[in-house]
DNA sequence: TTGATAAACGGAACAATGTTCCGTATCTGG
DNA sequence: CCAGATACGGAACATTGTTCCGTTTATCAA
């Protein structure tokens, strides 16, 4: 197994929710069993493995340097993900999922404004940070065909959320469409990313443009 | 080892390749032979096969493959090629030498309407035929980059040329750019290639359109 | 607690490919 | 025709992705 595991804290980190998803109640199945406790926690450290040797590396890195970040053999990284497509596809929709889940959370911690703006910053810091993952889904694997669907069906709802509450309070206009401001602003900020002469600040700065647009015509 | 790459020499159309003619004609260039005729050979015949390799495997057919078409070994291939870019960038510029040098041939053969048209037909074939090299060319390799330039270089004064005289005689209107045209028919060629539903014959019946928009308004 | 066993693990081994090396064969000039 | 520069072929090496399998371990019931 992977005695290389002296961080054991990783286990802290309250993975716990997202257990017990299947079948709880049926008695003593025979023919399912528990998943592996370690099982999980590889498959959680080869994903966020993955995550900073793609953004190190890029998305070409050989897949023994991911086995290797996570401290597990190249066995078990081909058991969970049985072709290297698969763990770009994995991570790029933890990635997705990371960022979709802040919306609700910035919703019940900030005003809808302030929510509604952090997020899209949020949102193009994941757009930056994706940009060598975002090439990769245009390379002709057919195992990235369904990604942009991924991406829409997640980053839709929630931007759609917070663009309504926003609306609702008088803090934003009401006819921006969702999709049609999550592809502007991912144009905005693929372009001139983070090695810019600036780093993100242009991004940022037209990012506030964006969000001040937002606002216009907004009763006060 | 073989580090430093002559590669190019020049457009290398021309036949002769004697040393002789370079400079004052003083005796003796130790320094440097004629090349062999052997090696001459095998460069062609590798850029031959690399593109009929290219054209039935794809632009990322195994280097072995192309050296067994051209019936040498790899490490000739290498010695020519010393990276599996340098023969793409070979093939590029061959094919773009080729259909370049059809325009002045197609120009003294043909009325200057006619030449015209039957070039733009064979600068159609040429993009839908290179497809696959012209995804490579957005791959992010350096070897790459020059590549728009000698397209541009090479096509835009051929067609300049065949335009100039078309329009000359009557059979185009003068107020087309060149690279205008190339654009827009590199455009209409790459979407909807070989591959549709009737072959060429969408692309060819476009083409034909614009064409006639050449002469449209031309006195007659 | 303990033992049987399914599940998971690690990493050697395999296959495909780009690239390098070098002993041998061939061409060229004199 | 000879000597030496030049080029050749393909085995060997390096780097990956992927598979295999003997060993280890977590789980569960007794």
């Amino acid at each position: 197994m992977a005695k290389e595991t002296p961080t054991e804290k990783k286990v802290a980190t309250a993975t716990s929710t997202t257990r017990s998803t299947n079948t709880t109640a049926t008695k003593a199945p025979r023919t399912t069993r528990a998943p592996r406790a370690d099982a999980l926690r590889n498959e959680d450290a080869l994903l966020e493995a993955a995550k900073v040797v793609f953004a190190n590396i890029g998305v070409d890195a050989p897949v023994r340097e991911i086995a290797a970040q996570a401290g597990v053999g190249v066995g078990t990284l081909y058991r969970r993900f049985p072709t290297r497509s698969d763990l770009v596809v994995g991570v790029f929709k933890r990635e997705v999922d990371a960022c979709a889940a802040e919306a609700p959370k910035l919703a019940t911690a900030h005003p809808p404004g302030e929510a509604l703006s952090r997020w899209l910053k949020r949102y193009c810091q994941f757009i930056v940070t994706k940009k060598g993952l975002a090439s990769a889904l245009h390379s002709g694997d057919p195992a990235f065909d369904a990604l942009p669907a991924y991406f829409r069906s997640n980053f839709e709802p929630a931007l759609t959320d917070l663009l309504a509450a926003a609306a609702k309070a008088g803090e934003a206009r009401h006819d921006v469409d969702a999709y049609d401001l999550l592809r502007a602003i991912g144009n905005l900020a693929s372009t001139g990313g983070k090695d810019g002469p600036d780093g993100m600040e242009h991004t940022y700065r037209m990012l506030d443009l964006m969000i001040d647009g937002l606002r216009f015509g907004t009763p006060r």
